[in-house]
DNA sequence: AAACTGCATGCGTAGATGCGCATACAAGCA
DNA sequence: TGCTTGTATGCGCATCTACGCATGCAGTTT
């Protein structure tokens, strides 16, 4: 849960979306960040770091440079069914099954709630 | 983009990842919702709006009872190809297109800045 | 009409987040 | 060994976020 919460939350900022959008044209140094996106250096390493501990980014080091680029060994994740890919992520989840298990007990407060849509 | 940071600032919650893991199950009115995550009444409403507001959710009224469930009439969204889907929704966006063209002119700052990856 | 019920929302607060500044650090060069 | 350079990070601050409390509101029941 804390995980995927982790994911979202990595993409949750502009910044970030057009650093993604960027590396996805090809690997990048910091350097080459600061100066597409026109943003400090600090707030282009922070953002690059925060993708790469989120899984989205892999990393590695050559010479002066930090090298970005997209992990293709990420955990696989599109917003039609971004909901059934949640509902699928927290198959095994322990708090979402008792969450589906209270769901069954729940009580209709009310004489008509019987949830007819439309 | 801020659309498109909303739908992720959406999903970086676990109440909201919660709520829609039970929504996918069937549609909920907010009682329902209350009961099965055993949260307040404010919490349970509060997030089913941000996530109706997102786009994730539609909602109804029936008497007393407000209903929701997954909008099937949603934006199309999955993070193995999620790097790729937010590339490609930012492909018509001016800002990351702006961003894209400055990389082209980007200036490799070192010499031995020749990006060899592994 | 009055009382009740399910839900939404303004307000206040504690904690989280983004980021600039200054600085630290590591690698290359003189 | 110093000096320079590309990058990472501690700190502080402004802003945002989540949510409880209290209250408002619409629909129902009596």
């Amino acid at each position: 849960m804390r995980q995927l919460v982790n994911v979202f939350k990595a993409l949750s900022d502009g910044t970030r979306l057009r650093i993604l959008n960027l590396v996805s044209e090809r690997e990048c140094c910091v350097c080459e960040v600061m100066q597409a996106l026109d943003i400090s250096q600090t707030r282009a390493s922070r953002n690059l770091g925060i993708l790469r501990d989120a899984g989205f980014l892999k990393m590695w080091k050559n010479g002066l440079w930090s090298y970005y680029a997209i992990n293709d060994r990420g955990t696989g994740i599109s917003p039609i069914d971004l909901a059934n890919y949640v509902k699928g992520s927290l198959a095994g989840n322990e708090q979402a099954s008792a969450d589906l298990e209270r769901l069954k007990k729940t009580v209709r407060v009310g004489p008509g709630c019987t949830c007819a849509p439309r």
